[in-house]
DNA sequence: TATTATAAGTGTTTATTATACACTTATTGA
DNA sequence: TCAATAAGTGTATAATAAACACTTATAATA
């Protein structure tokens, strides 16, 4: 028993009732009117690049590989894209599959190709970097898919090209956070502006002057200045900001180095 | 007859000597050591986003879809990901059935990965744009193919979500030009300086004070001046430039506004 | 309770980069 | 020889980025 999903002059895709599925391809009669010369059907997989912060550090978590090939060492967390599942809803999926969180900032980073990047067969993988909050992450989900984090600037070794992953979403990183607002996605509601630059400094890879920070980062008006002071990291305490989206929406720019 | 061409706990994959293939997807046995659930296999399409520069206009080269869905409508030049084909070799290789050009600027731009984004059934599509000279391809072949030029500013309308899959790869391209000499691939290898500035307008698409733009780029030491004269677009004749990309490599900084 | 140690908070000056702007030159064709 | 066209050239101003050091609040300690 088999249900057609869809078929036309190229291909024709069945799924069974057992959730087994068969993809038929065939070579395109060459009268056809398009350049197709043939389908192929190919797992396609998405990869997450999951940042946090915490202790003024970059992190990446990542899950221990328990199986062959490449058992011992870590991988990013992923995922095989269903039949009937948008992609972007793959990446939402399997970033919730680890830490429980939904609603989460993510971005497409790159999609990898070759056809010999998993030894274990052909796999498209397509990478997306999530921005999360540490604090609120489900911490027995992580646990239990033995995930641990790194920081980034410090990683294990990692299976096929997941670091060429990590490397180009933090390229991506740094770019987008120097033109847009997403950096807060790692913060909790609440933070300081020493903190925020630290965050800045972290994703950055280098350090930045206080005062020019402060100037810039206060002259955007998308931080509301709160009463209240954080105490844990200092004596004198830090005032706590929040961000403003809709200030930002209205004035929308964002601009930093 | 088929050959078996991997196999492993989740998924094996077969050829047959007809070159038909199927892909056999079974649901993961909870027992085993890793967060996926199930394999599915999808067809994985590559479109590439020509761009081309003409008479001080950015162009796109599309093809005229002549069959139903969409019939009437224009396309990106595009083709399936075959089996044991790397992704950019695929790009690749869609181009040069168009074009019949080889070794040529690409980059990927993005995944399109939603269920319904191809009404003829379920297609995830990796877009790339490449910048080809418009001297150097292949008039036949494009002819063909039904495929015309049109002005980046001016497009027809285009199937599914190939409009989207433009707007990302000319966002793209206005990011790289800005800092990397990718520009250069657009142009024949002697250019003008009113001919490289005409062509920065057109992807930027605003206008650019013509000295300004002429100290900024000479400043980059990275075009040789020859003694020829272009005399084709004014009486005076404008000097002949060519890009030195061994120049590039040393000094390597390239930053226009 | 006075002292010390720590991180938060604050402005100004200088350097660099971007922007605005208009006339002269070479050449062809009328 | 005159007119039309596009190429070629430099300077002044504005905006932005970078460099830089002391004061303040507080908790812990002597």
């Amino acid at each position: 028993m088999f249900k057609i999903h869809f078929i036309n002059f190229f291909y024709i895709l069945v799924t069974t009732s057992r959730k087994l599925s068969l993809v038929v391809l065939g070579n395109m009669n060459s009268s056809l009117p398009n350049t197709y010369n043939s389908i192929s059907c190919i797992p396609v997989a998405v990869d997450c690049i999951i940042f946090g912060f915490h202790d003024n550090q970059l992190e990446l978590l990542l899950i221990h590989r328990g199986f062959e090939p490449e058992k011992g060492k870590w991988s990013l967390m992923g995922g095989f894209v269903q039949e009937e599942e948008d992609l972007d809803v793959a990446a939402s999926r399997v970033l919730q599959q680890l830490t429980g969180l939904d609603d989460i900032y993510m971005e497409q980073v790159n999609t990898f190709g070759k056809v010999t990047r998993d030894p274990g067969g052909r796999v498209i993988s397509v990478a997306y970097y999530a921005l999360i909050r540490k604090a609120t992450y489900n911490k027995r989900l992580v646990e239990h898919n033995n995930a641990q984090w790194f920081s980034l600037y410090d990683l294990p070794e990692m299976i096929f090209d997941h670091l060429e992953m990590v490397e180009k979403a933090i390229e991506k990183l740094r770019q987008k956070v120097k033109t847009e607002p997403i950096g807060f996605n790692l913060l909790p509601p609440k933070f300081t502006l020493p903190q925020l630059q630290a965050l800045y400094e972290a994703i950055l890879n280098e350090p930045i002057d206080k005062r020019n920070f402060r100037k810039k980062i206060q002259s955007l008006n998308i931080l509301e200045k709160l009463d209240e002071k954080d105490k844990a990291h200092s004596k004198k305490g830090a005032y706590l900001f929040r961000f403003q989206e809709e200030a930002f929406e209205e004035n929308s720019t964002f601009n930093l180095y």
